[in-house]
DNA sequence: CGCGAGACCTGATAGC
DNA sequence: TGCTATCAGGTCTCGC
């Protein structure tokens, strides 16, 4: 999304900007988040984690988190309205950029340069970049006892995991999603590191996993999701074992399991 | 302090 | 058909 975000619009200007609902905005009163972007030219965009940021000026960005459902969309003022629409933002070369969300469990706000550094510190590394090494995961599970699943959910250990990463890198690793982060022995947590950095460069590269929502910039499904092996799998056999997929809630969170592959004890 | 349950929303779908 | 229950890509808050 970022990347396409970065060819479409670094260097168009924004002439209006429509806040269509509130809900994801917090504290920022609609009014003031369009006068901070109309006018201005987006000069970056750039990624921490889930969120995205629109940079208007050194000092300034537009701070968007899909949450669940969101979905940025490009399209011509032409187009049909869309039902969950919070933000169109009209550029300058006669396209619209939309932030569409039905849950609207996402964020929307202007935010300044501070902010997006405390956001940075406030969490863990990016799991393609260097930070994310096995030594680092290793060191983060022999010091937590929280169930495995709820670690590589938590955006202070490792930014930008969600459930469908989180349980395809699992079950690639044969480790149970309840098990406590500090049971993992090492080759468990090497398995896991590779299995994410797998699983993120595959999905990025078919352009995302859509299983119902999600769409790219231009209303497209991202190709992942016929790569799945177990998310969403529930009652179809283990590709590995052929055992019937499983389903738990684990961490709070629904979890696609293998209950022969994936053990509960190391 | 870390952990885990519940809350926040709306919509789709399964089952009665 | 229409009702209820459950589940959903995430993250925050609060109580223990």
């Amino acid at each position: 999304m970022r990347r396409d975000l970065e060819v479409e619009v670094v260097g168009r200007r924004i002439r209006r900007a429509r806040v269509a609902q509130t809900r994801m905005l917090g504290r920022q009163p609609s009014e003031e988040l369009e006068q901070r972007v109309q006018g201005r030219a987006i000069s970056a965009v750039t990624r921490r984690g889930k969120y995205l940021f629109l940079w208007l000026a050194a000092s300034e960005a537009l701070l968007i988190h899909r949450g669940m459902t969101g979905n940025l969309l490009l399209r011509a003022p032409s187009d049909p309205p869309e039902r969950h629409l919070h933000l169109a933002l009209s550029l300058d070369d006669g396209r619209e950029l939309w932030l569409c969300d039905h849950r609207g469990f996402g964020e929307l706000r202007t935010v300044a340069a501070a902010e997006v550094e405390a956001l940075d510190h406030r969490l863990g590394p990016e799991p393609l970049g260097d930070g994310f090494s096995v030594d680092y995961l290793a060191g983060q599970c022999a010091r937590r006892s929280a169930l495995i699943k709820a670690l590589l959910l938590n955006q202070g250990i490792v930014a930008g995991l969600g459930n469908i990463c989180a349980d395809e890198a699992l079950w690639e690793a044969r480790v149970h999603p309840a098990r406590r982060a500090n049971t993992l022995v090492l080759g468990e947590v090497k398995a896991l590191q590779g299995a994410i950095v797998r699983f993120l460069d595959a999905s990025i590269a078919r352009r995302g996993t859509t299983f119902s929502d999600y769409k790219d910039l231009y209303g497209q499904p991202g190709g992942n999701s016929s790569y799945l092996q177990v998310f969403h799998r529930a009652g179809q056999p283990c590709l590995r074992c052929g055992a019937p997929i499983g389903f738990i809630k684990a961490a709070g969170r629904g979890s696609s399991i293998c209950p022969l592959c994936q053990h509960e004890v190391a």
